[in-house]
This record gives structure tokens, C-alpha cells and sequence, in this order.
DNA sequence: CGAAGGATTGACATTTGTCAACACCGGTGG
DNA sequence: CCACCGGTGTTGACAAATGTCAATCCTTCG
């Protein structure tokens, strides 16, 4: 791996372990979400072997910043974040949110630093991946290559969508986009898709989707007149999902 | 390699080659761009060995469509592209674009299908890299492996960025940092900073930008008024640098 | 040389942001 | 228990940015 040559432009230094030996990958039940499909018990074994920590985050905390040394990738096992991108005097963009069963700090791959912050948005628990020994695998055991590629690759379709809606959606079909994206990401892990608790403000809403506050509780409470959601703070109630695909 | 599951809605099947046999990887001169710089000369024969063929491009036609099947990534050898994602009725985005020595194809690893349009500029010249071959090298090949990582990582990282900009800045800021933007790359590679031809159209830079053809064409304008470049249709000519990034 | 696409500019419409007032909600301390 | 507080959410009036439409000019390419 080669060393970084960009300044860190925050202190690197953070004590990284509130951490806590995890339970195997073999007997987690978002396996499925976060590791290849068919992976053999032997090659299972492998991972369980590297994936050896968890960590928690509270509420507002981050799991990493932004300049952070890159050592590993990150599975959110409970809780959910949103990864925040800065510019210099105080831009801020929210440019993803993960919830259980997704990836996080693909991102510090390239640079060997992160670059963005991972902030929880509740109180939350990671499994750490280290990258340099899941490399070491990943030249073993192809479905793990192959799986890693496709990680981020998805990654990168995600972002290609998301810049899509930044670059051609009204606010309106934002809204809508993100609400329906949420529920279906919530129906995959086995939660209900039409009703839901945000973790997130307006405010992380609206600097996810390229708007104001404001706009975001404008396009809420419109969805509501039309009845298309039911909308009481930050429980959602989806009524009607072709309806809101439709704008 | 997983069968992809996806309905193609482009017609799969295209002649793929007017294909040539390519130079050696070991004698290009964008060597440094498209490869990790540390090879020994004997990992760089392995690379000629899978690297066998080029492909030119006629302006306006495709290097590969949205829904076609997946098997390889290019490096631009000459020339350049746009990378066009759509959407259901004629809904468009232009998600970047591509120069010499730069990468394109890495969307389509997730799925087995390519994600997006790959539509040449002007006249071009890529080589193939076929994916599955490249794998198999990146499993013995501990550099190349992290190589590939970094690409796909930093393209990530290149459309948070993206995001960013369609997000938080405003057309005036955006149109700015495009331009310093593309006088980087072309500087990079060893062409004139300041100088230089824009391939795309108004429409199509509006398209990336996330704004009309008709704002881009004011912001040009704007900045001539301002003496911060000189536009002479697509020719550009950037003269206050610092005032560009400044707005 | 002429047609067609691309670029520029102006007038006007629409969307979204800004600012401000106020309601709501959950938690804390009296 | 209640009052109060800060953070969050909602709504309205108005302002600013950007889109829309149309006229015109310029470039390129067959």
C-alpha cells in the first residue's frame, strides 16, 4: 500500500478501538447483504477469520472523518449513518445514508485516506473489515475478489442514479425518489416498505437531495395533501408507491 | 461471473470488433496514467499479454450501450467520450467524461451490464482490457490487484465530488469548476493548462452540469465579461485562473 | 453554397431559496 | 407535574436563480 501523500487536514490520530470482538460472519443473519452468495463453509471460514472486531458509534459520532488513515472497510450491523463530504468554508454535502446490511469507507480505497465523514445517526454498531488482509483473500478465493469489485461498482451505479437526480429531477420527483428508494432498501433487510422511521433531519434530507430545508417540508406536506403519503414527523407512511413513482 | 438477471433494453448483441492488435502496453506512452507505476518490466509483459487489441470509435457512435453485456474495460488512447446514463422518457444525464489515458467501463462490473452509454466525442482509440483476464492477473499480481482498487475507488470518489457540485454549488460555480477541471486533466497530461478544445457541446456540458445549454452559454459569457477566460466557441482560453476558482 | 446544428442573447415564467414567524416535541430541572 | 428550552419542522411572503421560448447569428460539413 503506498503511503498517503496528501496533508491530512484533520488531526489522524484518533484512538480507534471502542472495539469489541465480533460474533462470526457464518452465524450473521445480514450475511447474505454483505458477503457473496456462494461463498463455501471453508472459504466462510476464511472471512470469520479477518472480520474479528465490531465497533459501536453513538448518535452523532463518527466512525471515521475525513483525512482519517484508511486501514479498513466497514459493514453497519445495527444503526445507520450518513457519509458527509466538505468543502472548504463549510460546503457540505450528505452524499449517502447506509443503514444495516450496507458498506461504508469504499471511498479511502484510492488515497489510502478517508474522504469523507461516516457520522452515526443513531447509536450504532460497525464490523470492521481490515482491507489490506481482506486483499490478501480476495487473491485467494475469487467470489471475494469478484464480490469486492461488484461492491464498489454498485457503488459507483449508486452515485451515477443519485447524480442523475441531482442533475435532471425537480425537487418534487427528488422527494419522491428518495422516499421510494428508502422504502425499497428497508423491504430488502426485512423491514416494512410503506411505513418507516427517518433517522435523519430535513436538513440531512435536503443536503442529500440538492435542496433547503424547506423545500424538503414543502414537498412533504404537498405528498400529504395528495395523498400519497402520510407523513407524522419523522414517521413515514407510504399510501400510494405507483402514485409517488409517477411524479 | 455471475449470469446478469436484468432484461437488457438495448439489443445485446453487437459486432464488437473492429479490433486491432494493440502496441505493448510496455511502449505507450500513457503507460503512467492507465497502470500502477511500480511494475517490474516482467508484470508489465503480463499485462501486454491480456492487453491484445484496440478499438476505434467514430465520433457520435458507442463504445458500448446501457443493457449490453459486460466482459471489458477501456482505456482511452486517444481522443474522448461521454458517459450518458438515461432514464425512462428520454430523462438524460451526461455523468462525465473521459479523456486519454482515462478509464471507462468500471460501472459495468456489478452487474454484468454496462450501466450507461459510452458515446465517443470525436474520432477515437481505446484499448480493450477484457475484465475476466485482468481478474486473474490482479489474483497474482498484488500491485495491479490494489491498482484496480484505486480506480475504482477514486471514481467514486471523482462523483462524490460530482455530487457535490450539482448539489451545493451554483451554476456559475459549477461551469468554473468544470473548467478547472478539464485544464487539470489536459495539464496532467501534458497538454497546455491554459489553452485548449472543448470536444462536448453547450447542451451536453449543461447536461453534466445539471443546467440548461442556454445557462452554460451565459456563464461563458459572463466570465468573458469579467476577463476571466477567453471563449471563441469551443476554444478556451482560461486567463485569471485564481478568479475562476474564487467564484 | 446552403442546410442544419450549435451558440448567443433577450423577455418572461417558474422553481427554489431566503427570511421570518410560529408550532411541535422531547427532555430537563424547578 | 409543569414550564421552559433548544432543536426541529411547517408555512407564508417575497427575492433570486434558473428555465423556457423565441429570434438571430455563427460554424461546420456535406
Amino acid at each position: 500500500m503506498r503511503a498517503a501523500r496528501v496533508v491530512p487536514i484533520h488531526p489522524v490520530s484518533r484512538a480507534e478501538p471502542p472495539a469489541r470482538r465480533a460474533p462470526r460472519c457464518s452465524a450473521c443473519a445480514m450475511r447474505a447483504l454483505c458477503m457473496p452468495a456462494e461463498l463455501s463453509a471453508d472459504e466462510l471460514t476464511r472471512l470469520d477469520a479477518i472480520i474479528c472486531a465490531t465497533r459501536s458509534v453513538k448518535r452523532g459520532d463518527a466512525l471515521y472523518r475525513a483525512g482519517d488513515a484508511f486501514h479498513s472497510i466497514y459493514a453497519v450491523r445495527a444503526g445507520s449513518f450518513k457519509t458527509v463530504v466538505m468543502h472548504r468554508e463549510g460546503r457540505e454535502h450528505v452524499t449517502g445514508f447506509q443503514i444495516a446490511g450496507e458498506a461504508l469507507g469504499l471511498d479511502g480505497v484510492g488515497t489510502c485516506q478517508h474522504n469523507c465523514d461516516a457520522i452515526a445517526l443513531e447509536d450504532s454498531v460497525v464490523c470492521i473489515i481490515p482491507f489490506a488482509q481482506l486483499e490478501a483473500v480476495c487473491r485467494e478465493l475469487k467470489p471475494m475478489q469478484h464480490h469486492i469489485y461488484q461492491m464498489m461498482s454498485s457503488e459507483i451505479v449508486r452515485e451515477s442514479s443519485q447524480m442523475m437526480l441531482l442533475g435532471t429531477m425537480t425537487a418534487e420527483q427528488r422527494v419522491a425518489t428518495f422516499l421510494l428508494n428508502l422504502s425499497r432498501r428497508f423491504k430488502a433487510r426485512g423491514f416494512s416498505a410503506a411505513e418507516f422511521h427517518l433517522r435523519m433531519t430535513r436538513e440531512e434530507i435536503g443536503c442529500y437531495l440538492g435542496m433547503k430545508l424547506e423545500t424538503v417540508s414543502r414537498m412533504f406536506s404537498k405528498f400529504q395533501r395528495e395523498r400519497l403519503v402520510a407523513a407524522n414527523g419523522k414517521t413515514i407512511r407510504i399510501l400510494d408507491h405507483e402514485g409517488l413513482a409517477r411524479v
